[in-house]
DNA sequence: ACTATTATTGAACGTTTATTCAATAATTGA
DNA sequence: TCAATTATTGAATAAACGTTCAATAATAGT
């Protein structure tokens, strides 16, 4: 009944994603977003609304590969420590092919945008609150099998968790060196095995 | 011989890094510096050559209040593992008073400047290479004492600082939790004593 | 084949941007 | 008091920005 669209959605949305983790929501135009999308700025319009609610899709897209990431590493069969130290191996490898350092998009907007946009806070801060309820539920798998140690609560040790993947996220743009990472990593699991 | 300057430089550059602290440098125009430090453009450019090398002084300046910040406290003449526990009290209170959540300018910088700006890259990296080195010398000194846990070497341990000094930063800006920063210090800190 | 509907195009729009500059003001040394 | 020098002013500039829109193209139902 009407002229469909020409191009793939999902497509253009992950090269518009990979563009904005790449420069951030201010430092990229939309400009740019026509040479990587190869779409004419209507059709940006047309499909995306506008470049704000383009970055909000970005972002849900983002948060969706990394979510089913998370947890298909996180609801394995492995043994629960097991699973989180596989967590960080992953994020240990991801961080040595990646040779443009991008860390986290959603590190990198948290620290971009200013405080006072709720809109993107909030729903930032709601999608690091499901991955760390993940963790947490992991961590109360160990506490039920007996492989954590006793000290920690299991939603004080996912906040750790947390802090230290935002931690290894900076320190990595900061200088990538894969040696220093790995023994930060190896600090920060051994406060969970007995 | 010629018409002096009519405003304080110092407290002019003290009011941009607030600025650029609170909005980031790309969200920051020049007109509000016009505003925030009542200069007109011309002047600003006069006195700073231009936003980006106003932003670069912002910078150093941060830089060195937080660097002396951080020797005051690191160079006490307490016990080497208790400043280090204060300079983490320190950090703490200071979100606290903090509500605007502002982060730490140069962890924001380094994740809003694309990694291929090695001007400003560098200059970030130079800069936390050096309070990594203090927390190593503290670190040294606890060792020497005995009073360190003996596994760790004090480089390794000045990174694992470091990496947790930036997750603090960041979970703070995604979920200001008092408790929750205390319990990730204090399992960060445990690392550390015997 | 025609109509209705939606997609695509890319020029045009009005702002906002960083920066410059001629005019003016304030100071010091002569 | 005048000349030389530098600071301040704020309008002007050109480029880049996000966004819109009239013209055109492509499809499906009749």
């Amino acid at each position: 009944m009407a002229r469909p669209q020409t191009f793939n959605k999902e497509m253009v949305l992950d090269s518009a994603m990979q563009l904005f983790w790449l420069k951030g929501f201010a430092n990229t135009s939309v400009k740019d977003l026509t040479k990587v999308t190869k779409l004419q700025p209507g059709s940006i319009y047309g499909a995306f609304k506008n470049k704000r609610n383009l970055f909000l899709m970005s972002l849900d897209y983002y948060f969706e590969n990394l979510y089913s990431s998370v947890n298909c590493i996180l609801q394995s069969s492995e043994p629960p420590l097991k699973r989180i130290r596989l967590f960080f191996d992953h994020l240990l490898s991801q961080k040595d092919e990646d040779k443009a350092l991008k860390s986290c998009l959603l590190v990198n907007t948290l620290l971009e945008i200013p405080p006072d946009d709720s809109e993107i806070n909030s729903r930032i801060s709601y999608m690091f609150t499901k991955i760390e309820n993940e963790f947490c539920s992991v961590l109360k798998l160990a506490q039920q099998e007996g492989t954590l140690s006793t000290g920690g609560r299991p939603e004080t040790l996912a906040k750790m968790l947390m802090s230290g993947i935002f931690g290894l996220q900076v320190y990595n743009r900061m200088k990538p060196d894969h040696d220093a990472l790995l023994q930060i990593v190896n600090n920060l699991l051994a406060n969970l095995e007995k």
